[in-house]
DNA sequence: GTATCATTCAATTAATTGCTTGAATAAGCT
DNA sequence: AGCTTATTCAAGCAATTAATTGAATGATAC
């Protein structure tokens, strides 16, 4: 039996639906969403081994989410283009709506972390061209080279423990990382808190705000410590 | 080894994706997008079987895209929310621009039948407003007289294939049906064009034309036929 | 050429998915 | 109560997917 055009054209949308369907698949969406990735680098940072990220990545190159290009030795992937982070936060927004099991995740593990609403892209650009705010980028610092809020500081959780006093306690402060739902900015978030510092999260990460055409800053000029 | 709050959340997200991963849960969606639908119904619309239509379904709320409620003896499931249909266009958008295979079926099985770009839902409103052309609603009665494009007629395949004279030969004709992939919307603009008509294809379907929050005229008044 | 490194391929295993069939629930009708 | 209808459940099978392992390819460096 032959199908019709709209289930052939279907089963092409739910393929593309599947790629996404795996935990590890979106974990190395994350990643590329940072830039462009060669494998080894991918699997380090999501703890797979080689070839699983290879047959993962596969599995997103043939349903058109990711492209690759060979550079010497090394195979570069990265997003096929900018709708794939819209269908990634989309995929987002949906799931945290209509998915009991993620709310109760993020209380069991965030609440009391982050009672308060993250600040939105719109807010954190208002704040910051009234100098009113210190970013803090929790990325790694090849990622925050690469392209970061402009005047951010990058920091890491360790670095950050031990300055404390060489941040203004008057100013608000307003951490962020890779996506929505970074371990960092929450850890960084509450470290802050215990201190006595008003601290929140950036709803988003700095993918989403690029993608936006928000103003990006590059280099590592700010890794630590610029004061504003 | 346990896994971290990222990997949980990212598990979920998957699950949602994974929902959208199978054509016959696409095409369950399309038709939950015209309205709430009981089992049976959805079944004899997809040519599933009963039982497998409600696993589908069943597998569609875990994932909190549909929800369900009993009516009598009937199940009526509907979509959670709008957003679902958000996701959906998301997908498509995503899949249109960066899977090959689907420019190829398209072309392979409707390219001749539609050489014109489809007419946007605004351009179709303005129309609409000056009186300037005959809309055609192509899908079953009952889903047409839940909501359709305010004066559209109601037209099958075959009743229109008897009464193109009753048509306006000099003025522009646009049809519609359940989404963007539906055949007989095609089928309709090929017909009215092999007849000397200037027809067109609206992009999306009625389901995305009252989301967008455009006017929308209910019951079975112009089923057919009302000359504007 | 040989050695080395990054990536992919191929083979295997365990787990999951999709579908069918027939039985079990659940609600309404007489 | 018994009958009918709508839906779900449970068992079973074929097909697919995820992950591991070790070998094979492709490119650079010596």
């Amino acid at each position: 039996m032959s199908i019709g055009p709209k289930q052939a054209i279907y089963t092409e949308f739910a393929g593309v639906a599947r790629a996404l369907g795996h935990p590890h698949r979106l974990e190395l969406i994350e990643h590329l969403a940072q830039g462009e990735r060669a494998v080894e680098a991918l699997a380090r940072r999501t703890g797979l081994s080689v070839a699983n990220a290879s047959q993962h990545l596969h599995q997103l190159r043939r349903a058109g989410l990711v492209v690759s290009r060979r550079d010497g030795r090394y195979m570069i992937y990265r997003l096929a283009d900018e709708t794939v982070l819209t269908l990634l936060s989309t995929l987002r927004r949906v799931a945290e709506r209509n998915v009991a099991e993620i709310d109760r995740i993020v209380r069991s593990y965030f609440d009391g972390r982050d009672g308060l609403e993250p600040v939105s892209r719109k807010t954190l650009l208002d704040r910051l061209q009234d100098r009113q705010v210190t970013v803090l980028d929790v990325r790694p610092p090849d990622e925050f080279a690469a392209g970061h809020v402009p005047g951010a500081l990058n920091v890491t959780l360790e670095t950050l423990a031990q300055r404390f006093e060489e941040l203004d306690p008057a100013q608000e402060i307003v951490a962020y990382c890779r996506g929505a739902y970074c371990v960092l900015s929450f850890e960084a978030v509450a470290a802050l808190r215990e201190h006595g510092f008003t601290a929140r999260r950036l709803e988003e990460g700095f993918p989403e705000w690029r993608a936006a055409g928000l103003p990006v800053e590059t280099g590592l000029e700010g890794a630590w410590i610029r004061q504003s």
